[in-house]
DNA sequence: TCTCCATTTGTGACTGTTCACAATTACTAT
DNA sequence: ATAGTAATTGTGAACAGTCACAAATGGAGA
């Protein structure tokens, strides 16, 4: 039943021109005249032909791909929008979903595979430099997702440490001198970022960090967490938390205890999630915009790709503080 | 610099066997005795060798590949699930995300990338038959995520009428009688269906539907639509809202003209979002679990490919109500 | 020792495209 | 008309595997 598919060759008998002039009008090729292209175009047509990819990536030794390497369980909102923009860019886009243990064997794959380009998104720093990457490979264009700020290595990042900056700074402007902290986990690079911001911004105002929690980026973790802080003893008027889910999760923690927010605590969070504005209270946090990343990404690593004289960059993009109504000054 | 890399030529001379004898050590075939296969092996680590995958796909005409096929804005949390799934079964994953008038060009593309199976996730019903759909691609096995009820075509969903009959039911049980509802869009699957089931649910039970507001999925959408309820002057105790996001948005809507939830108006949600839970109230809604859909429509597409007896079904996976705080008897 | 059969190994052909280069055609200027 | 040049078209080879079949090898039984 299966009939063999057309080649180029059947096209090129049915115009009455070569196999090569078919390729020529697949390709777009400029020296191609007028009359012979439309005689083409019209055999391709009549015999439905499509070129064979799987010919033309052996040939070429490019597959007008692009893919993204996920490690199973991380943050993943960015996909979508990924593949969007690799699409109205010309390219296919495949993702990788690899557990810690096959990274390096997936990178190794991708040159055998001609995958053009590269979108490594890490869960948590990785242990390999940039040129062991490159001969990985085998110097395939690659953007990294997320990365320490200042890494010598092309990619894209929210500036995580001035995010909490400007979190807990807003805290402190409002008058808070107790802040404590339940920060995502420490091992991840925004993780540990957004902690140290929390941190030198407390010093920089001579304040001392009351205490911090380390929670796992979940409702269930934050509704944990605050638990704990709340366990604890200590005194605070304020918390900056990791993220905006772990934030929500404290949020439940402390009106289940009680207590009034922002009146007796003032809660910070990250990422501003779409709903984080319905939360009750609507939530104070800091954005960051995953398709603006996503996006970035995607276009950076297709100019590495296109133009191999792209330099080196760190892109990095600036998180915005976006105050509503789970913060306000402490009160008496 | 790029040297070219080593072919099954290459190692076959290296191991002193013949290149058919690579290949089949390669692809583990058995006819091969111990020694010649270690020979083999060791040559391969030595040289560095990988097969090159384009020169397999064209001569085996598969590629290992699944592709999800989405349309950009459509609803997508399941994309890292099957990507991980498909990579668990030895497959690889790639996501064509198109605009609607490009849905068949890429069907068409489908069997030139030699594709070995195809996710369909459609926002709005397809008017493309399945039989249509099988010769597009060139009969590559096909499931599509969300459809018709009892639709002739390989499909998984979530029986979404029944979800929206659970949740009216509920409230009707609670003792409500003018039960209004705000839809997701009426030209999707999903909307149309859970509108559906709302609306026979009344009709069983000799109710009429009070009002019912078109939403667009989104928290906003939501927001506006219960103002449109409010504004409207008519009667009701309850809402039956077509995802969490709206009802989040409906539930802002309400405090903020002082209704109070569940007391004024009970309301139901549905998916079931991570954050439902802490929402204020907690919402009451129906839950799909969007992992368990993308594992269910990847595990019937390998099936489909590596089976190909495998008979056309539809796998209709069971929402559950989930009861928290948004719902309660209606006040006298 | 010889035959027979099963297992392992090897050879030639083929997949469908593009590359590099050669050959042809068309066009312009003398 | 005629050479010279530019634009267009064609030919052979190559890419790196796998398939189908043929040949060689090994071991068991007569």
């Amino acid at each position: 039943m299966k009939t063999k598919r057309p080649t180029v060759r059947d096209v090129a008998s049915h115009a009455g021109v070569s196999y090569q002039t078919v390729s020529r009008v697949i390709n777009n090729d400029e020296h191609v005249s007028a009359v012979t292209r439309d005689r083409v175009l019209t055999a391709i047509s009549a015999l439905g032909f499509r070129p064979n990819r799987a010919a033309q990536i052996m040939q070429t030794e490019r597959s007008h791909t692009i893919e993204a390497v996920i490690f199973y369980g991380g943050f993943n909102r960015f996909l979508a929008e990924m593949a969007h923009t690799a699409h109205v860019l010309g390219y296919h886009f495949s993702i990788s979903a690899i557990s810690e243990d096959e990274f390096i064997t997936s990178l190794e794959s991708a040159s055998s595979r001609f995958v053009d380009g590269l979108l490594l998104i890490p869960l948590v720093p990785l242990d390999v430099p940039y040129d062991e990457l490159q001969r990985l490979t085998d110097g395939i264009p690659l953007v990294q997702i997320g990365a320490p700020l200042g890494a010598n290595i092309p990619s894209v990042i929210y500036a995580q440490a001035l995010g909490s900056r400007m979190a807990t700074q807003h805290l402190i402007d409002l008058g808070h001198t107790h802040i404590a902290e339940i920060s995502g986990p420490l091992l991840n690079y925004d993780g540990r970022d957004r902690h140290t911001g929390w941190l030198e911004t407390l010093r920089d105002n001579g304040l001392r960090g009351v205490l911090s929690v380390e929670g796992d980026w979940t409702l269930d973790g934050g509704y944990q967490a605050m638990n704990q802080l709340l366990d604890s003893g200590e005194h605070f008027t304020a918390v900056v938390v990791g993220n905006d889910s772990m934030a929500l999760g404290a949020n439940t923690a402390l009106r289940k205890r009680g207590y009034r927010i922002p009146e007796d605590v003032a809660l910070v969070g990250f990422d501003d999630l779409p709903e984080a504005e319905h939360f009750v209270p609507a939530l104070t946090t800091v954005r960051q915009d995953f398709n603006v990343l996503g996006k970035a990404a995607v276009d950076y690593v297709v100019r590495l790709i296109e133009q191999p004289e792209t330099p080196i960059q760190q892109t990095v993009l600036h998180p915005k503080l976006v105050i509503r109504d789970s913060t306000a000054p402490p009160q008496r």
